[in-house]
DNA sequence: TTATCAATGTGAATCAATAAACAGAAACCC
DNA sequence: GGGTTTCTGTTTATTGATTCACATTGATAA
C-alpha cells in the first residue's frame, strides 16, 4: 500500500483511529459513523473523513465505514508488510514502562530486545524482551535487523547511543530525553520531551485559571 | 508577565529555550547568539528570533540575548509567580520514570504527591514524593492546592481519575494513557500516547527506507 | 414515486506555523 | 571616518492543518 505524503497528523491520527476501532470491533457493529469515530477522539467528524479521504477509503452512505476493512486498510499503510523489530536502550523505569504498554499491541511491530549498562538487568527477561548491555547494541541491532530503536537512558548518554544506532542501521529514532539529537536525513527522528510537556501544561493552566475567572 | 496568545510552538519552544540556556549558563559565556540556540535545538535563527519578538525581549545587535535575562524573563512568563503544585497518579514504572525524570528541575513546579492503589507503595516515599492511596486524590488535592494532575494508571481507570482531579480543582492534566479523555474547557488537557508515537516512527521509518533506496 | 433525511466526499476558506527576505544598526577594519 | 560585516527585528510569503460549506447520494417514508 502506497500512498504519497499522509500529512504527519493524520498518521498520528490514523494509529489512534485503529486502536479506537479495534476496541468497538467486539461489540457485534459491523460499521460506524464518521462522526462516532469523531466522538471517540473529540475530534471532528470532517476530520475523520478528510483523513479517510487521504488514504483513499469510501465509507457507505447511510450505513458508515465497516469496521473490519478499515482496520485493514489502516494496517496496510502504517505497517510494514514483513514487520518492524524495535530496540529499547535503557531499561530504567522508563523503558520498563515503554516495554509494558506496548506488549502484544501490535504483530507488526515487536520490540524484541532491551539494553541497559546495570549487570543485574543483563542476560534477563522482562515482559518477554531479552536485555544485553548496552556495548552490544550495535551487534544486536545488526544481526536483528532492527530497524527502529528507542533511547531511555538518561540524557548525557543519547548522543551517542543515537549515533550507534544509526550506524547499525535503525531507519526512525523515538528520543525520550530531553536531548535534542542530531541524525542524517535518512533516519526518522521523533523527540518526545516529558518536561516540555509538563512545563506546556503548566503554562496553559495557568492562563486557563486567568481568564476563567 | 502576561503576553496574549502565545502560539503552542512557541511555549513548547521556550521551555526547551531555557533548558538549553541553563546548561550553557556555568561556561562562563554571557550572551548568546540565535544561531547558536537554533543549533542546540536543531532549528532555524529566525524561529528563535521570532519567539523571542513575540516575549518582547531584544537582544544586542552583534553580541547577541543576555542568557541571564532570558532565562529570568523566560521563567516570568512560563512560571506561576507563587508556583504550581502537580500530583502523579499511578506510581508504577511509567509514574516513577516521571517523577525521576522532573526531580529538582523547576523550583515553580513541583509533584508533591504521588497515587497507587498498591498498599506496598502507600505511605512511603520516592524521590521525595510521598505516595498516598488512590482514594484520597480528591482530599489531598485540595489540601494542597495542587493544580495539575498526571495520569499513568491503567488506561481503563483514566476517566474516572480525571473526573476526580477535575472536580478537586485541577487547572491541568497531562495524560499518558492512550485513553482519550473529556475535560471542561476551563481545563487544560494534554494527550501524550507513547504507542502512537511509535507507529508514527515506524511509518516514517519505513517510509524513509523506500525513499532513500 | 416523490420528498425528505442523514450520511459521505471534497473544493475553497481560514487559521496556524515556518521560512524567506530584507531593513537597520552596532562593531570592526582599514 | 567610511565601508563592510554580522547580527537583530519584522514584514511578507509559503507551507501545513483544520474547518466550512455544500453538492451528492442511497435509504426511508409518505
Amino acid at each position: 500500500m502506497f500512498i504519497k505524503n499522509l500529512p504527519h497528523k493524520t498518521v498520528e491520527r490514523l494509529s489512534q483511529y485503529r486502536r479506537a476501532l479495534l476496541m468497538i470491533l467486539s461489540k457485534e457493529k459491523t460499521h460506524v459513523f464518521s462522526h462516532e469515530i469523531a466522538q471517540m477522539l473529540h475530534i471532528t467528524p470532517v476530520q475523520v473523513r478528510r483523513d479517510l479521504m487521504l488514504i483513499g477509503y469510501s465509507g457507505n452512505l447511510r450505513k458508515g465505514y465497516d469496521i473490519k476493512e478499515l482496520i485493514d486498510l489502516i494496517g496496510r499503510i502504517i505497517d510494514s508488510e514483513k514487520g518492524q523489530r524495535v530496540a529499547v536502550v535503557g531499561l530504567g523505569n522508563l523503558g520498563k514502562a515503554i516495554i509494558s504498554y506496548f506488549k502484544g499491541k501490535r504483530s507488526k511491530l515487536a520490540i524484541i530486545a532491551a539494553f541497559d549498562i546495570n549487570p543485574e538487568k543483563i542476560n534477563r527477561v522482562y515482559d518477554g524482551v531479552a536485555c544485553y548491555h548496552i556495548n552490544q547494541v550495535s551487534e544486536i541491532i545488526k544481526q536483528n535487523n532492527i530497524s527502529i530503536g528507542i533511547i531511555s537512558v538518561p540524557s548525557e548518554q543519547a548522543p551517542e547511543i543515537a549515533e550507534t544506532m544509526v550506524l547499525a542501521g535503525v531507519k526512525g529514532i523515538l528520543n525520550f530525553t530531553p536531548k535534542p539529537l542530531n541524525v542524517p536525513p535518512y533516519v526518522y527522528l521523533e523527540e518526545y520531551d516529558m518536561i516540555t510537556s509538563l512545563e506546556k501544561v503548566a503554562f496553559f493552566a495557568k492562563k486557563n485559571d486567568e481568564r476563567f475567572k
